[in-house]
DNA sequence: GAAAAACATTTTATGTTTAAAATATTCACA
DNA sequence: TGTGAATATTTTAAACATAAAATGTTTTTC
C-alpha cells in the first residue's frame, strides 16, 4: 500500500529521476568505453612508434590536407588551444616530420605540411592505427555501427545546441 | 568498365578497407561526441562550482561508497594513475572535503571518505551534474538509449579482450 | 592615411596527467 | 625467522593543456 501510493504520488518525479539517472548511466558507460579505446591506442602508439596521441592527431590532420593547414586550422580541428598546437609543432618540426612555411599573401600565418619523412612515418602509423581500431570497433555488426553513428549524431546535435 | 573490373578485383581488400575505414569513422565521431559532452560538463563545473572534473569524479566515487575507498581503489575506478589520485587527494583534504584515515589492519593503505562538508557539497553538485547530463543525453528516445547502452557494452567487451 | 579593431601566432604562468622511481609495509615460504 | 616478492602510496620528471598577455600583421573605418 505504502509503496503503491508512493509510486502513484511520485509518478512525475520518478519518471524524471529515472530519465536523468538513465542519462548518467549512459554517460558513464560512454566515458568508460571511450577512455578504454583511447588508452589502448595511446599505449600502442607509444610502444610501437614512440609517439604520443596528440602528436599523432596533429599529423593525421595534416595527412588529410596535403595542401597544408595554418596553426589556427589545426587548433580548431583538433579542438585544443592555440598554445597547445604551437608547442606540439615545435617538437614535430624539430624531429623533421613537419615543415612550417610562410604563406605568400599573409605574413601572420604559417602553412604547416608534412615533410616527406613525415608522410612516410605517418603512413606506417596510420595503417597500424586503423588495424587497432578495427580490433576495437570492427566486431560490431553493420546494424550496430549504423545505430551508433546515428545516435552519436543525434547527441552531437543536442549538445551543440546547448553550448552558446 | 574500368570501375566494374576494379570493384570485382578489389573485392576482398575493398570490403576490408571499407570495414576498417568505418571503424575509424565511428571512432572519430565517438571521440568528438564524448569530448563535446566532457568539455561542457567541465566548463559548467568550473563556472558554477569552481571545481575540476577530476575532483568531482573523485568525490563521486566516494559518494557511491560511504564506507570509504583506498587510494588504489580510487585510482582503479577513476581509471587514472596513482600519482594523479594522490595529488587530487592532497587538495581535497586541504579543502576539508575528504578525510584520509589509516586502515586498522594495514598501515600501507588509507581509507578515504567524504567529510560531512564534502557530502553536502557533493550533493549540490551532483544534482546539477545530473541535470546537465539530462540536457546532453536526455533527448534520446528510449530505443536510442537502449541501443547505445547495448553497443557500448559490446565494445567494452571486445576491447577488454584485447588489452592483456 | 592614421587610429582602431580584428587576426594569427607565440609566450608565459599554472595546472593536469602519466610513467617510472622511491619509500614503506605486508605477505609467502623455505 | 628472515629474505624476497608483492602491495599501497608518494614523489619526480616530462608531456600536455589552458587562459591570458604579448607580438606582429592585416583590415576596417572614419
Amino acid at each position: 500500500m505504502d509503496s503503491a501510493s508512493d509510486q502513484a504520488g511520485l509518478d512525475h518525479e520518478s519518471r524524471l529521476e529515472h530519465g536523468d539517472h538513465q542519462a548518467v548511466r549512459l554517460w558513464l558507460r560512454l566515458l568508460t568505453c571511450t577512455n578504454l579505446v583511447e588508452r589502448h591506442l595511446r599505449d600502442r602508439l607509444r610502444k610501437e612508434f614512440d609517439i604520443t596521441l596528440p602528436r599523432f592527431d596533429f599529423m593525421a590532420q595534416l595527412a588529410r590536407e596535403p595542401k597544408g593547414l595554418t596553426m589556427g586550422d589545426l587548433s580548431q580541428r583538433m579542438m585544443v588551444s592555440g598554445g597547445n598546437v604551437s608547442g606540439i609543432a615545435v617538437q614535430l618540426e624539430g624531429e623533421g616530420l613537419i615543415s612550417r612555411e610562410p604563406v605568400p599573401g599573409n605574413r601572420r600565418a604559417f602553412c604547416v605540411t608534412l615533410t616527406r619523412a613525415g608522410q612516410k612515418r605517418f603512413a606506417e602509423m596510420a595503417e597500424a592505427h586503423e588495424a587497432w581500431l578495427a580490433e576495437c570497433l570492427g566486431n560490431l555488426s553493420g546494424t550496430e555501427t549504423e545505430q551508433m553513428m546515428s545516435v552519436l549524431k543525434h547527441i552531437k546535435h543536442d549538445v551543440s545546441r546547448i553550448e552558446p
